[in-house]
DNA sequence: CCTGATACCATACATTTGTATGATATTATG
DNA sequence: CATAATATCATACAAATGTATGGTATCAGG
């Protein structure tokens, strides 16, 4: 029986980890054995040792179906979709979760949610009525910034301006007013990093209610 | 010490799997038993069996790591990201991604694709420049499909119109002109069902190269 | 308080899966 | 052809992980 070609295999292998791994479902190495139709454990093995020394693969040692994507590739998280946002802190509102957007993961622990935009206020940002838009809270924000703030009780999107120490909301729509909150009042939920539209319906996952 | 409320550790341990089903990770019955600072195995596995029992959870009996989300749930998988398509077969064009994006797998074998808009021509319909497409290759298409399509070997975001046996690709822009492709010669990529918008450079992942 | 349901424990065992050792076959290359 | 590098094999062992058995503790409702 003849080998295959140095590195060709190799090549092949990982594609197949590569897409099992996005998959959420990481193989034995017996199954990539048996993917690959050979005889031997060892011959996947030294395989895959040898994408793990090319850096390719990532592997917690010992552990079953131990291979990973290496750290630098960012890994998926899923991004909660906030129903309406009500006054308060927003920690009331995370109750109120409406489903979950498939998302980057940036640093660990910056707090990102979404919001379905009410309204074409935006448009000419090209941001429409029903879009989703993903946002990032922070500390600072800059003029031109495209932000979720809190007016009335009412979450909206608008484009942030600065001025000596007066703040503006700047619709992207010509029939609409700029705002002039009371920087005292003004509360700014945080940065929209990501606008997404989906053009078909999905239903987004529930959570648990038992 | 106090046992928790009938259901509640369920609950959490529920929380628990579909984060880290989600995430790629799928966890031994051992981790979800110290995660929950239990002292026996079986205690977890006795939890777990009961989601599976509630249809929450899915599992391959004996397989280690075997816990799964049952079918209806949509899993996230990475879309790639395609440069420039060129001409030929979209096999060709896959050789040429430029990183992968967190998204729904809807089925389990139908393809998708990312796309980055060049140009304004569907601006009215809020697809502005350098926005990325999500495409979805189908057999059919309806009018009113904002699709993909291969012309004169570049491919183009366009809005899909048929009268009769003819094919109109309407642009969203009043500046640009309709095409009328000769329907020999139009290769339809797919269909557009998602649009992002990334306000913040993110870099995409590399894919392999040997 | 009684009773069934549920949560939890301790321990043992079986299977899956990763690891190790040592060898042979094929390819690439000068 | 000679040689090194690579691919592959066969087999055994060790660790991780799923499974099973039988029991105790706590909760919920009448």
């Amino acid at each position: 029986m003849a080998y295959t070609k140095p590195g060709e295999t190799r090549s092949r292998i990982y594609q197949f980890m590569h897409r099992r791994l996005l998959d959420g479902q990481p193989p034995t190495i017996r199954e990539v054995q048996a993917k690959f139709n050979m005889r031997s454990v060892q011959s996947a093995r030294s395989q895959l040792n040898m994408l793990v020394q090319e850096g390719l693969l990532a592997k917690e040692p010992g552990k079953a179906r131990g291979y990973r994507l290496p750290g630098k590739i960012r890994k998926n998280t899923l991004i909660p979709l906030l129903g309406s946002i009500s006054a308060g802190p927003l920690n009331t509102a995370i109750e109120n979760i409406e489903g979950y957007l498939p998302g980057y993961s940036q640093s660990e622990d910056d707090s990102i949610f979404a919001l379905r935009v009410r309204g074409d206020s935006m448009i000419e940002a090209g941001i429409l009525n029903e879009d989703i838009v993903v946002v990032r809270q922070q500390r600072e924000y800059s003029t031109g910034d495209i932000v979720v703030a809190l007016v009335d009780d009412e979450a909206t999107v608008k484009e942030l301006y600065r001025k000596s120490d007066k703040v503006q909301l700047r619709p992207r729509n010509r029939e609409y007013p700029t705002l002039f909150p009371d920087p005292e009042n003004l509360v700014l939920l945080g940065k929209v990093v990501e606008v997404r539209r989906y053009l078909e319906g999905i239903s987004l996952e529930e959570s648990f209610d038992g």
